[in-house]
DNA sequence: GATTCATATACGGATAACCGTATACGACAG
DNA sequence: CTGTCGTATACGGTTATCCGTATATGAATC
């Protein structure tokens, strides 16, 4: 990234950056599931998606403030609750086309180490995909 | 996601994990742009790639090889040459979106540490977004 | 068959990102 | 104003991911 950085014209490089990091923050299974019970509820408080998915609540805040500050949900404190939705619809049809895409390579994305997977099958040059 | 894999169907964790490694791999400013070459180029070979890139070959090659095992591009050797291109032409579309999604949230995004962001102004309760 | 070219892989170190546990804080009930 | 509930943040450890450098390999050329 060092590299890329050097070589590219500044706004270029910005602009990757960001649209990669949009999609690191879709890049963890909780973060997406807690985007999917919002697409569905339309709207739930913390405890509510607490009670569904089952992880620890300092966890679920944590990943609810990556959603928020990254601009994927919005919160509003309604007595001692605070209530999560998602701001954008685009963002509906973005994980369904995921989705989509993902099960149709799921045998390899299950086994992708991504870079340098490590132990790796021995040497031939023609095993390409 | 330990504890949400006990909690979830075995099918439906299944289902979240492979669309956040699909995700995590469009999360790299090099892969993205690799890709985005690709779209508008149709088809280039690894020399070509590096001569537009200026980052190391055995990166760039590293970077080829998850695109390629995880689905996304297909390589086909001619002569001393290796020629890549995109197999899926819906996954243009996904990087636009992105595209757009991220610069309407650029200033948040770019500050974004995601998780647990370390020294972060100090409590307020109401700085919600 | 030795050399060069184009590409792929291996290895080790650095950093990013996630998790669990502990703690802080605001709102409301008593 | 004390306790409890709902939610947010801090800290330290562990794993994932990226990078740079070095090396391996097949194809073409000499």
């Amino acid at each position: 990234m060092r590299a890329l950085r050097r070589h590219l014209p500044w706004g270029e490089f910005r602009r990757l950056d960001l649209t990669a990091r949009f999609f690191r923050v879709l890049g963890d299974p909780t973060r997406l599931k807690v985007l999917e019970l919002l697409l569905v509820e339309g709207e739930l408080s913390v405890s509510a998606m607490l009670r569904r998915l089952g992880i620890r609540q300092g966890r679920l805040s944590s990943h609810l403030a990556c959603l928020r500050w990254c601009g994927y949900v919005t919160a509003e404190e309604r007595g001692r609750f605070t209530y999560y939705r998602v701001i954008d619809r685009r963002v509906r049809g973005l994980v369904e086309l995921a989705h989509k895409l993902a099960a149709e390579n799921a045998a390899h994305l299950a086994t992708c180490t991504r870079i340098d997977p490590p132990p790796r099958r021995r040497r031939s040059r023609g095993a390409r995909v």
